[in-house]
DNA sequence: GTCAAACTACGATGGTTCTCGTACTATGGA
DNA sequence: TCCATAGTACGAGAACCATCGTAGTTTGAC
């Protein structure tokens, strides 16, 4: 099969009303983690934590991976020997309207601007 | 006089174009200054170190003012013995625009959340 | 000149975070 | 069964951060 059923182990995410916007913004204060949600706001589906290219070793990507889904940006399912990520956008957008389109306009327009 | 001049001694701030995201995220990620930038963004003038009612000492205040003035989120200028604080609400408007809205909503909702 | 008010500087402390390496587990395929 | 792949757990090190207390500076008022 070419998409490998939900495995049994599952990890604890912040129900809706558990995520702090504090959270959320000391998860995004970090670049690693920055780009990580910026490049799964590209895409449609959802991404497997290797298909991240990283200057990090492989610890430290699952440390990005965990704080992100434990404030509450992403969810975070095994499939396989995949663990696929996923941005929680819908929850946020319904908790923080507007404020995610705003981190990544303002993400997008840093990156663009010559002072990098 | 009632408005004592500003003083010389003035205080190292961002160029707009040194303003990162990141560092800006980091410094609201903070109950305390979030608190104090939701303040700010409640009054149409300026308010002083001492206008804020933080239940953290003197000196740690002041580390938290600092942290805002280097972020590039505040603006602060001596008057007198005091120290005069106003957010930044234009310059990051043209840097990062509806972000500083989209945030000071997200904090209010939060508060008015059940979950406070 | 003296004094009080407002804020700072400095050092300390305890906690958190980012990073790594090594050893380990779970899954699916040969 | 054996192996490769994907990711974890754990411990450690270095850096950072929030907080405090004490001592100091700057300013304006008396």
């Amino acid at each position: 099969m070419s998409s490998p059923a939900v495995s049994s182990r599952d990890l604890p995410h912040p129900a809706c009303d558990e995520i702090r916007l504090e959270g959320v913004l000391h998860a995004l204060s970090d670049p690693m983690r920055l780009r990580i949600v910026r490049e799964l706001a590209g895409v449609t589906g959802e991404l497997s934590c290797s298909d991240f290219d990283l200057p990090v070793t492989k610890s430290t990507t699952t440390h990005h991976f965990r704080v992100l889904r434990e404030s509450g940006v992403i969810r975070q399912v095994y499939r396989g020997t995949a663990k696929m990520n996923g941005l929680r956008r819908d929850e946020l957008d319904e908790l923080f309207p507007g404020l995610m389109a705003a981190l990544l306009d303002a993400a997008a327009r840093q990156e663009a601007s010559p002072g990098d």
